[in-house]
DNA sequence: TGATTTAGACAGATTATCTGTCTAATCTGA
DNA sequence: TCAGATTAGACAGATAATCTGTCTAAATCA
């Protein structure tokens, strides 16, 4: 019997808290630079693309959506400039959606702030601690996808 | 300069996948239990209950909804059974959210199925490095809230 | 090559979420 | 003490996000 946990607040929680506060604080410096046209269910997204394109059912898996899901975030974001699909040359039935450069200014702005957040987190723990935590969670992540 | 990330997968990407893979595993278990009247946004309010109950505005800012979301959730849940709200003496305003007995199973299912998830990661990177994570996320939940 | 799987499109329904407004109770400061 | 500010929650309405189901075309597999 593991017992990580059992008093509260457990792990389930704080995994979700810290995520979020990222999240949201990326989001909220995207629309602090006057790009209010993001929502943060199409952002989600939009983090899970690939430099080199990504497939809509590739992102979906990622962000734990349907594809139907993803397709219309993706739909978007695709109307609003920030992606486009282009066919993928190594299957006829994909589509290959990356960012265009109308998301340079984006993703400058939220990986900016990223680096804020984690800069803060360091100063409460230490950069030693805040890497084994990301080094940890990497493992983790193998053994769940 | 934090140069904890950079290279993908980021930490926030990671915090994601671990919190959801904890969620929906203890939600998938709670269905395949029977009960399948619960819903992961119902489930994600549901968490956040204390033993003496909590209300409804505390369950929105723990859940980061607007308190009409997390009152919309809650009354679905009382209308299934699952909480009800008894007044707050403390305070005439408001009203305590609580798990009835009806939940007592619910809680159980998930609570087993967490104590699963969290035996299949220690098995991949041990429980000193597991509980090493629960430390870190605690004192940064301390900051973030 | 025929059967199965996969990627994505299309349609429709439901759920979750937000903004805005309102009342009553509590808290705060002069 | 009391008037103003804040807080808890209810109510209404709108929008966003998500799902299930179905379909076609392309790829994979046996």
């Amino acid at each position: 019997m593991v017992t990580i946990d059992r008093q509260e607040p457990n792990l389930g929680v704080l995994l979700f808290v810290a995520y979020r506060e990222l999240e949201q604080r990326a989001h909220d410096a995207v629309i602090a630079a006057g790009v209010t046209d993001i929502t943060m269910a199409q952002a989600r997204v939009m983090a899970r693309i690939g430099a080199h394109g990504t497939r809509v059912s590739d992102l979906a898996v990622q962000a734990r959506v349907t594809k139907q899901s993803a397709a219309f975030l993706v739909e978007q974001l695709e109307k609003a400039g920030y992606v486009e699909r282009v066919p993928d040359p190594l299957d006829g039935r994909a589509r290959l959606v990356r960012l265009t450069s109308q998301s340079d200014e984006v993703v400058a702005v939220a990986n900016a702030e990223v680096a804020q957040v984690l800069g803060e987190w360091t100063g409460q723990v230490g950069l030693g601690r805040l890497r084994q935590v990301h080094q940890t969670l990497l493992e983790l992540c193998e053994l769940i996808d």
